[in-house]
DNA sequence: CGTGTCC
DNA sequence: TCCTCTGTCTCAAGACACG
DNA sequence: TGAGACCGAGGAT
């Protein structure tokens, strides 16, 4: 028990901000979401964040018994079929698309790597234990936590989409950031992506849930840069402030604040500055270090190819 | 719409 | 007492055609 | 990996 308690304590620490952005926005800035359906995008052309895409597909297609579609020498196909069809519904809705791939992870925590090498290995633990004495289902579920694409499925995918005249963009860093990039230089309407943080990085509008196929289960959703800041009263750096408070991949956040104060503080104080310098430090003391100035840097410039 | 199939 | 946040668990993760 | 549910601990009122 008290093993247990060692091993989850502090994990998720970062990153748990996109999350609560969600409700957030639909509370304060209800006018920025709306739920809009495929027939709506015809004609405009989408940034798609393909970063989680092939993991999907590799986990969701023909693994009824926890392995993948594979074709006459045992190579996974999953990837190319769940690609191949996805662009095809785009274009047969007369959306364009520019499928944007990741590139190297921006630069973690020693500390982050170190926590999802030990999910990785936990994963692999539980998969090896099911495989021993659990059912055909345990394995199914946990081999889904250990699959990760690997960088042939990625070139292959890529090359299917360039023999079908789909244009690509190679990230330089983190897709999201990228896709952002491609809508603030006009070369397309809006981010496809599954990551709020796409409208940290000042994607004009962010399109969730852009894979669905059961429109009732999940609706597809529309989210306005413009409108989001206007129902906020913030500028866009003070929506980023505001993103760093709730959680972000490169610098703690306060314990005890949480999306209903750090709303509230933002709105007051106007800066993450001003906001440390009125809280109580004995009910809320901040992280040491707590370098949210250097946080913000790689979400108002972050790495990507520049499109302006 | 649920269910099975895609390799 | 009420509200807010944290921790923990759990689950599901595509697209299609057919009936 | 992300989102919803549920819980207990504290500060807020």
């Amino acid at each position: 028990m008290p093993r247990k308690e060692i091993i989850y304590r502090d994990r998720d620490r970062y990153r748990m901000g996109v999350k609560k952005l969600r409700s957030l926005i639909e509370e304060q800035a209800p006018k920025a979401i709306k739920n809009t359906e495929f027939k709506a995008l015809e004609g405009r052309i989408i940034a798609v964040d393909t970063s989680n895409n092939l993991y999907q597909f590799l986990t969701a297609i023909g693994t009824e018994n926890g392995s993948s579609l594979m074709n006459s020498i045992g190579e996974t196909t999953s990837h190319l079929q769940g690609t191949f069809y996805r662009t095809i519904k785009f274009m047969s809705n007369g959306i364009k698309p520019v499928f944007v791939f990741d590139g190297a992870p921006p630069t973690l925590k020693s500390g982050e790597l170190a926590k999802r090498s030990a999910k990785k290995k936990e994963a692999k633990e539980n998969l090896d234990e099911a495989k021993e004495t659990g059912t055909t289902e345990d394995v199914a579920k946990f081999s889904k936590r250990t699959t990760s694409a690997t960088r042939k499925q990625n070139e292959e995918c890529i090359k299917l989409l360039t023999l079908m005249g789909i244009p690509v963009v190679r990230a330089p860093c983190e897709a999201e950031a990228q896709c952002a990039e491609l809508v603030k230089g006009g070369k397309a309407w809006a981010s496809g992506s599954e990551d709020m943080d796409s409208l940290a990085f000042g994607t004009k509008i962010l399109l969730r849930n852009l894979t669905a196929s059961d429109q009732k289960k999940n609706p597809l959703w529309e989210f306005d840069h413009e409108k989001l800041l206007y129902g906020t009263g913030f500028t866009h750096d003070q929506f980023i402030d505001l993103c760093i408070l709730l959680g972000c991949d490169y610098c703690e956040s306060i314990r005890g604040i949480g999306p209903v104060r750090a709303f509230e503080l933002m709105q007051k104080h106007k800066s993450i500055e001003e906001v440390v310098k009125h809280l109580d430090p004995t009910k809320y003391p901040v992280p040491v270090p707590f370098p949210f100035d250097e946080a913000r840097e790689p979400i108002q410039e972050p790495t990507c190819h520049p499109c302006r």
